[in-house]
DNA sequence: TAATGCGGGCGTA
DNA sequence: TACGCCCGCATTA
C-alpha cells in the first residue's frame, strides 16, 4: 500500500482518507471496506475526525497505540475497541521550565495509578499537579476506535483535543525508570544505608566500588541541578526549570482552566517514513530522532512546551516498545523536601530526562544551587497534598553533591 | 507495578 | 438505544 507520506492531521485527510475507501465507512458499519489499496501509516498522534486504515501487520495498530493517554472504554461491542483520551496531566502553578516549555505529563492509564500520580509533584517546581482532563468530543473525551477487520485494523477518531499533547508512553515510563533509579540511591534507601554502614565499619570502601552503576552511568539518575543550561547549548530538548511561578493553568475553553496559549496541540504535524525502515521519522517511530542530538521530532516542533522525555533507546525499532524499567513514581513520596535557595531549584529527574541520552551520556557535572539544610519528611508522607510528602529525589542531589568518600 | 483488554453494571439523554 | 463511566478481573510486560 502506499503507506501515505503525509500524515499530519491535515495530511490525513489528504492522504489517506482521500482514497474513497477511507471517507466511505464508518467505524461502525456493519460491513467495512476489504478492497483497500491503500493503508496508512501508524499516526502516534490522531486528532479530530480523522479515519485510518492500518495494515493488520502493524504493530502499533495491533496494540492500538496512541501517544495520547488513552484508555479502554467498554463500549459493549466486543468488536470494536473503544478508547476515551484522559487528557494531560499538568502543573497547577502553571510553571515553565526555563526555556518556557510547560509541564505536560502524561496521565496515568491505570486508575490507580493515576490517582496516585495526581498525588505528586510538578518534577519542574514542586508544585501540585492536576490533570486536564479531555473535552474535545462534544464535551467529553476524545474517543478513538479500532476494529480488527481481515488484513486491516479500522482506526476511527471522534473529537479533536482540547489539551496539549502529554509525553509519549516512552517518555513517560523512561521518567519513572529514573525516577526509580535515584530512588534506590537516594541516601535515605535502604541499599545506600548499607553501603554507607558497610562503609563506616571497613572505613575504606570507595564509592566507585560500592555504587559501580553511579560511576558507569554516572548521569543516568543524578544530575546537578544547572545540569540542563549547559545542554541546552547543543541539545534543542528542553532544560531545567526556571520555577517562574505563573497564574494557574487555565484551560482555553474555560471548563477545566486553560492554558490561554495558542492551542498549538491540535495542529497535528506530518509524520515522515523513513524509505529504508519503512517507518515514520516521529520521536518514538525513529529511534535516531529519539537522540535529542538529533533533529527534533516535528511532534517537538509542534508543541513546544510539551515535556519530551528522551529514553534511551536499546537499537529496538519498535518505536512503542517500552525501553525502560518499571515505574518510578513514587521518587517524589519518598523522598525528602528541600528548602532551595532561589525560588525552586528544579527536581531531578525532570534535568536528566531532559537532558535525554545525550545528556546522560555526557558525563558533565554541575554544582546544585541550594543552599538551606535538609528537612527530614519521613513524617510528611502521606496522603495529603503532594508538596507536603512529595519531593523529587532532592535528597539524591545531596547525595550526588556529597559523595560517600 | 502499570498497561491493556474484557465485560458487567449503572446513569443519562 | 447509544453513550459515558465506574468497577473488577485477567493477562502481559
Amino acid at each position: 500500500m502506499l503507506k501515505g507520506a503525509n500524515d499530519g492531521v491535515m495530511e490525513q485527510e489528504d492522504s489517506a482518507s482521500q482514497h474513497g475507501e477511507m471517507m466511505t465507512w464508518d467505524i461502525n458499519d456493519i460491513k467495512l471496506p476489504q478492497d483497500v489499496r491503500q493503508t496508512d501509516w501508524f499516526q502516534e498522534w490522531p486528532d479530530s475526525y480523522v479515519k485510518h486504515i492500518y495494515s493488520s501487520e502493524d504493530k502499533n495498530a495491533q496494540r492500538h497505540h496512541s501517544s495520547w493517554a488513552m484508555r479502554n472504554t467498554n463500549n459493549h461491542n466486543s468488536r470494536i475497541l473503544k478508547k476515551s483520551c484522559l487528557g494531560v496531566v499538568v502543573c497547577s502553578n502553571d510553571c515553565s521550565t526555563l526555556e518556557g516549555r510547560k509541564i505536560y505529563l502524561r496521565p496515568a492509564i491505570c486508575d490507580k495509578a493515576r490517582q496516585k500520580q495526581q498525588r505528586k509533584c510538578c518534577p519542574n517546581c514542586n508544585g501540585p499537579l492536576r490533570l486536564l482532563s479531555c473535552r474535545g468530543h462534544g464535551g467529553y473525551p476524545v474517543t478513538n476506535f479500532w476494529r480488527h477487520e481481515g488484513q486491516f485494523i479500522f482506526f476511527q477518531s471522534k473529537g479533536a483535543h482540547d489539551h496539549p499533547r502529554p509525553e509519549t508512553k516512552l517518555e513517560a515510563e523512561a521518567r519513572r525508570s529514573i525516577q526509580k533509579a535515584q530512588t534506590a540511591f537516594s541516601p535515605s534507601s535502604p541499599r545506600l544505608k548499607r553501603i554507607r554502614e558497610i562503609e563506616s565499619v571497613t572505613g575504606a570502601m570507595s564509592t566507585r566500588e560500592a555504587l559501580p552503576l553511579l560511576h558507569s552511568k554516572p548521569n543516568t539518575y543524578v544530575l546537578p541541578a544547572n545540569f540542563g543550561r549547559h545542554l541546552s547549548k547543543s541539545s534543542q530538548e528542553p532544560m531545567l526549570g526556571s520555577c517562574s511561578v505563573q497564574p494557574p493553568y487555565q484551560r482555553a475553553t474555560g471548563e477545566d482552566g486553560g492554558s490561554g496559549e495558542a492551542p498549538t496541540w491540535s495542529r497535528s504535524l506530518p509524520l515522515r517514513r523513513t524509505p529504508n525502515t519503512g517507518r515514520p521519522c516521529s520521536g518514538h517511530d525513529n529511534p535516531a530522532a529519539n537522540l535529542p542530538c538529533a533533529t527534533p521530532s516535528p511532534q517537538h516542533w509542534a508543541h513546544p512546551g510539551t515535556q519530551h522525555i528522551l529514553p534511551v533507546t536499546k537499537g529496538d525499532h519498535d518505536p512503542f516498545r517500552p525501553n525502560a524499567g518499571p515505574s518510578g513514581d513514587e521518587c517524589c513520596e519518598e523522598k525528602s523536601p528541600l528548602a532551595y535557595s532561589g525560588s525552586c531549584l528544579p527536581p531531578l529527574p525532570y534535568s536528566v530526562l531532559r537532558g535525554g541520552p545525550c545528556a546522560m551520556a555526557s558525563g558533565v557535572h554541575h554544582h546544585c544551587q541550594f543552599s538551606a539544610p535538609l528537612r527530614g519528611n519521613k513524617g510528611d508522607k502521606g496522603e495529603g497534598g503532594c508538596c507536603m510528602d512529595l519531593n523529587y529525589c532532592n535528597d539524591d542531589m545531596i547525595f550526588n553533591l556529597y559523595p560517600l568518600r
